[in-house]
DNA sequence: TACTGACCTTGAGTGCACTCTAAGCAAGCG
DNA sequence: CGCTTGCTTAGAGTGCACTCAAGGTCAGTA
């Protein structure tokens, strides 16, 4: 995830936060907010101070956005970010962690699947006739 | 939806805003604030001034749960609202507006499921060896 | 040289959906 | 009688996840 763990990271650095942007569909504001509340490592800067991002970071973006996806709130998020710098030692956690997050998301499948045949019903009903 | 539109509403109008809470999972504060916002007809009332919620109320809000569950807003669920208090000739308005509404829940399942690969295969790669 | 556009910072503002506060009234219980 | 519980109101506060504002730097183009 790290920019600074690669070798010669400096010479992967490449894309501004405007590019970024473009490829993980956030915002700007958003990049640099994640970075500010450290979901997101300090990225590389160019000569005039502006961000340069790593493929290592773009990487971590997309799993960020995964677990965006599913539901996962902004202070999880940070606690995996967390246990991930820790290091090594915390990986039997950190699979615990995403286990637990799959389950929830499998109950908010099925909890929309169940709400979506009352939906159904309705709409059915409409079609039909009255009420 | 409306007890004032069932003939001798007043006598089944029965429950207090505790007994609603518990049997609907929000708050009483809650219930106070869909009435005010327009989301619930105003209840019956005590002769202590008192809101006592018929079997119609819970019915619509039984409804409303279910466009919550499937993440409908609440200025959504409001338009539809007004749409059933309008009358029989939303109908078909009502009908389109919940069936869009579907096609948004299962178009979320299906993100939600696409995504799961994704933490699935993280899993999968923590059970095994590094990173 | 003037302008445009992308980037920088800190800190404040936004929108949603509640959620609570404060002050007060009424019923029931020991 | 005092206490608890549950209700009333209008309006303020909360938490989340951004989102924007203001004021600035810098590179490239006409």
């Amino acid at each position: 995830m790290s920019q600074a763990a690669v070798a010669g990271a400096e010479f992967e650095a490449r894309y501004t936060i405007g590019e970024v942007a473009e490829q993980t569909g956030l915002s700007a504001h958003t990049l640099r907010w994640y970075e500010r509340i450290g979901l997101l490592d300090h990225p590389a800067r160019s000569h005039h101070g502006q961000r340069r991002f790593s493929d290592a970071d773009l990487g971590w973006l997309a799993f960020l956005g995964n677990l965006r996806a599913t539901g996962m709130p902004v202070a999880a998020m940070l606690r995996y970010t967390e246990l991930v710098r820790t290091g090594d030692e915390t990986r039997a956690e950190r699979r615990q962690l995403l286990i637990e997050h799959r389950e929830e998301v499998l109950a908010r499948i099925r909890d929309l699947q169940t709400n979506l045949l009352v939906l159904d019903y309705k709409i059915d009903l409409y079609g039909q006739d009255c009420q």
